[in-house]
DNA sequence: ATTTAAAGTGTCGATTTTACACAATCAATT
DNA sequence: AATTGATTGTGTAAAATCGACACTTTAAAT
């Protein structure tokens, strides 16, 4: 009816480590599978100026020259991936405590043009004035995620699906908060998921819509630098949402 | 204010590979990298008996005797992992054009006893009844999801995750059908549910959501093998589904 | 004092969700 | 042929949620 083809037990078979049916010399047979290098990429998104924000850093590719590119490096030896993943956010923007997921893995063998070279995509979302970018470091840039259109490698590709991920995502749990000041204002909120969702939303519904979830703090503090009336600074209530139990089963705008 | 450690630069450095600040040699900078083996292992959920299944295989490493693997194998040279799994897949029952999607990488590693091995674990949802189990093959069984405790590798850790994600993907998205023979009643539709879900659902609430998502085709035929009154059988409308174009923001038990 | 810009606030109608009960149908049994 | 058992199929009303909508308040700038 169709083809069997153990691979694994007849590869195992000629190199002779199974006995009796059963493998014994598992080193001999993890030896015996190809190996790839592997990459972390993180999408770190930012928010400034009313626009979503991705880091980007200019390739040190010469075949890439002009293009920009993830944050990335390879997994060292033993290294868990989100260590990896951690790692390269602490090395471009000295932050730590950061929100980071682990998205998609991406495997085509081209995707790399000095060969297969597969790639785990993660997301970050942190606040884009906490983080300490190294000023002499003038390859690193924040980019306006909308606006980017090429890329280097298939980054544009990995940043498309962590979008539309992280827009899924904002729906569902109230990350948005991590790409705040510790203290926001309403307006700044909803600002945020705007420009996020690319949609308008009205005003009196969303806050209604937040206060009920009801992880926002009010500081008693207003905001001071701006030329109206100033609004109202909450905090967002980490504590208490991990502690939350009941599943979260999706914000609904 | 931190360290940076601009590894893939330095050690392209180190290797000479740069010149003028750009990478030139970019075949030499990948076989710089470390390299990992790589499996893909496949969560091959069915419905049988009103209880969800998933496919293992009695394990064929010594140290995991009497424990029950996933689907799996290395990727091969050059080969994308999704078709790496889909090949599992095929291998192991037979069946084609089956529901598979790229859940999460695992990446401990001393997941593996025999060293480091990275695995992309993929959900697969079939009909157990097509599926052409290879009789020979007695070492393949479908087990209740809720009772298996112990499992070889990581794999009770890469089950949970994929259950539990099945579990919100089945709320935005109706993939349930996929679990079922092509012409279906709606009690073993909602049997599905309730069983994946692990809830009690009202009847009435349950077809009212079903007939309003407008999915559902009469094929005018009842069931023929009950002792009381037949169900009309429908079949899951996938083509209209996949052609609906509004994104589909949750199902909503 | 006036202007400007945004903050803050509540209601009502529409929609969606939930809870709930009885008649119809078929097979099996007598 | 009649009865029993098990499940299908169906509608409604109350409750909860969602979505649209406008005016007053506040502070800074002029």
């Amino acid at each position: 009816m169709f083809a069997l083809m153990k691979k694994e037990s007849s590869l195992a078979a000629e190199h002779g480590l199974k006995n009796s049916g059963l493998i014994k010399d598992v080193k001999k047979l993890v030896e015996s599978y190809p190996r790839v290098p592997i990459t972390v990429d993180c999408v770190i998104f930012g928010f400034d100026e009313n626009e979503l924000k991705v880091l980007l850093i200019r390739s040190d590719i010469e075949i890439f020259k002009d293009k920009w590119s993830l944050l990335g490096d390879f997994a060292a030896d033993n290294e868990m991936l989100d260590d990896a993943a951690y790692r390269v956010l602490r090395e471009r923007t000295g932050m730590d405590d950061v929100y980071l997921e682990q998205v998609k893995t991406f495997s085509r063998p081209d995707r790399h043009p000095g060969g297969r070279v597969l790639t785990v995509a993660y997301c970050s979302l942190l606040n884009i004035e906490h983080h300490q970018l190294r000023k002499m470091d003038n390859e690193l840039h924040w980019h306006s995620v909308k606006k980017i259109k090429e890329m280097a490698f298939d980054h544009k590709e990995i940043l498309d699906e962590c979008y539309t991920w992280l827009q899924k995502r904002i729906q569902e749990h109230p990350l948005g908060f991590n790409l705040l000041p510790e203290k926001f204002s309403l307006r700044e909120l909803q600002n945020l998921y705007e420009a996020i969702l690319d949609v308008k939303m009205d005003r009196r519904n969303f806050r209604k819509k937040f206060f009920a979830m009801d992880f926002l703090i009010d500081t008693g503090e207003f905001e001071d630098d701006v030329p109206h009336r100033p609004g109202k600074l909450y905090q967002f209530d980490f504590y208490k949402y991990s502690h939350t139990k009941k599943k979260w089963n999706g914000i609904d705008f």
